[in-house]
DNA sequence: TGTACATCAGTGAACGCGCGTTCACTGATGTAC
DNA sequence: TGTACATCAGTGAACGCGCGTTCACTGATGTAC
């Protein structure tokens, strides 16, 4: 073989990295794969020596930046609290290379392949499973239907909050979803 | 004059309509300026003598989309429950062309121009003072917080059941967040 | 250990298609006389 | 009322660009002997 195998797979996972954070920044269909590549340090030619296609790029994409959020989740565990608020906040908004991508890609997701549904239902069912364990003490149906309250009213106002143009609603509807949260569901 | 100023206002509306009910179906990227215009019976040309680019009708669509949904403000103001399961419901989620557009466009809108997220604001600070006006007896503070929450929530779970390849729990999303919330935030 | 060969990650130009936009043209309707 | 002219909504072909994909080629590295 030519190059190892090590470094193939080291460049492959350079090229899913930098892809799951140019997706989030512009969107599954905002970034060319000539694009992308350039930013792995490479040239368009060698993309179809990783990927069948450019959607199974966004697949493997997808997957990356939905296991991205997992230490989110172990913040919740911590302190479900202070994981709200840090979800809803100024930063996370606009930190969209590094953001969760629930609430970056949902839009997308539902218009896009079978296969990045499926990733994307993997990864909200990680999330739900995990906030239904930082939930105080409650019924086992409880548990489930507050999570899914949080993640819908937390991924749903983040997204709301970036197609925003007045900055100060933004916030406002980011500082009083997470305090309404707090007081009326997490509580 | 050609034909007739009246004439040509009510095409001009028929391609709205028809647009803002294809991007529903298919994002704001996902439908091209000639199969709209063949929609609405007409051949491509003709589309810049009613709009100087198709973010212009992208921006038109949006702003009609958004009173679209001023019906369902209505019916909050009536029944607020029946609101809420009104519009997490499979039948909502499923009819894209006539859905909310706050949950289907909150992403692509945030990476659209200024022009979009400035009529996306508009139609969302409507939908939050009608949802504000709705609840019940309580101080305006807490008004605000909880139809922040609602709306969030609202489009969120929405957002996401249409990403879940899952049925069954694309259902138990919009199920449990609509009794969620009635029991949480509007009672 | 050294040498010849095979493999294949990566290159960069080219292809083909879709789509937003432009343009010369048509013909129905409104206006001027 | 009738006629000639001007306007402009709508037509359909063409243009230009971006982008996903293909392809012949390169050269570094692993393998066989």
């Amino acid at each position: 073989m030519g190059r190892s195998q090590a470094d193939k797979a080291v460049t492959h996972q350079r090229i899913v990295n930098i892809a799951s954070r140019r997706f989030r920044e512009r969107g599954l269909d905002g970034i060319g794969v000539a694009e992308i590549m350039m930013d792995a340090g490479l040239t368009v030619g060698g993309f179809y020596k990783h990927f069948g296609s450019r959607d199974d790029l966004v697949v493997e994409a997808l997957a990356f930046a939905l296991t991205d959020i997992e230490t989110w989740a172990d913040e919740a565990k911590v302190n479900l609290r202070r994981a709200v608020r840090l979800y809803l906040c100024p930063e996370h908004r606009d930190n969209l290379a590094s953001a969760c991508p629930l609430s970056i890609f949902a839009n997308d997701v539902s218009r896009s392949s079978d296969a990045s549904r499926s990733v994307f239902t993997d990864g909200l069912s990680r999330i739900v499973a995990s906030l239904e364990s930082s939930l105080g003490e409650m019924t086992a149906k409880q548990r489930r239907r507050r999570a899914m309250v949080l993640i819908s009213a937390c991924t749903g106002a983040l997204a709301l909050s970036r197609s925003v143009s007045d900055d100060a609603l933004s916030r406002q509807l980011l500082r009083e979803v997470a305090e309404g949260l707090i007081e009326l569901v997490v509580a």
